[in-house]
DNA sequence: TCACAACTGCGACCAATCCGCTGCTGCGAT
DNA sequence: ATCGCAGCAGCGGATTGGTCGCAGTTGTGA
């Protein structure tokens, strides 16, 4: 398949380079492999393994969730790929080239944004001075409430399971 | 029971003022609850469920898990306990008087650090105002490497399982 | 000391994740 | 082309953390 078009929605070149990186480590380039990634590719930021199980919606061929566990490890190994946990529930996974230098996360509705690089960097310095941990942000996100779910949960003060 | 010293490791005041809490909402002073609190007051900050119901290391008697889930959770609607979420595996309870204004947890090493209001503050302010979430560092704390495993993940790059 | 709702403790159940095994397949070597 | 075989997929089952339903027990006000 020659490249006609240069520019897609989803870079070809990305997909290029993870196959270039997994044959680079001696790994094979399984349909299973491929699938997933297309996948990640597909998929609108961080999503959660049964989502990628299922096809991205439908639209693509779904997988065997243990097979997919073990892939996106393999390709967290190579840092083609990272997941998160944010708030109760799955996990979540990234291509780690379009994921941000952080996340905040809504634990009410599972919404994600992006922290940007600067600011992470400024609460990295606030923690390491009191403290001396040094947090990531990237695997385990901020949690907190996104405006929508902060005014929900002001005007009724209902329990969302926690 | 007349106390006749009053400090102890454990202020007896603390107990007390649970257990009029629980009478002053109606519930019932049940021994599987004295036995919740008194785990809770025995522990050395945030514990498992796994820990309080094996009765801190022995020292106090058994408890059924689901019963403690429960007594948990009613103890935090009473306001007198709180959970978090540090990282993988299980949450953990501590009393609410015993918590500072946030943690920071160790992902390695499953260790803690309180973190004081005004680090809280200041790193709400800061997360607020580039993306308008409000988070909150006690039920879903910052996470990140503490000293020590800082060290160790810096000499040996292995991977813990994550 | 009685009566009964609140509570306990047991076992079944659930979701997320991982593990072991057997058979299939990508890929370098013929 | 095609062969051989380590690497991999896909299945079922195990594990962990947590919840639910239900039958039996027990605090507590009367």
């Amino acid at each position: 398949m020659t490249v006609a078009h240069a520019s897609r929605t989803v870079p070809a070149s990305g997909m290029a380079a993870a196959i270039a990186a997994l044959r680079a480590n001696g790994l094979r380039i399984s349909t299973a492999r491929r699938v997933a990634l297309e996948a990640l590719f597909a998929a609108d930021g961080p999503a959660t393994v049964e989502e990628l199980a299922a096809g991205i919606e439908g639209r693509l061929p779904e997988s065997d969730v243990a097979s997919l566990y073990r892939n996106l490890e393999t390709l967290e190994q190579l840092g083609l790929v990272r997941h998160l946990h944010a708030g109760h529930g799955a996990g979540r996974y990234v291509l780690s080239g379009q994921a941000p230098a952080g996340f905040v996360a809504c634990e009410r509705c599972g919404g994600f944004e992006p922290l940007s690089a600067e600011a992470v960097a400024a609460i990295r310095v606030l923690v390491a001075a009191e403290t001396g941990y040094e947090p990531g942000f990237t695997h385990f996100p901020i949690v907190g409430r996104c405006v929508a779910c902060r005014e929900l949960s002001e005007e009724a003060q209902g329990h969302v399971h926690e």
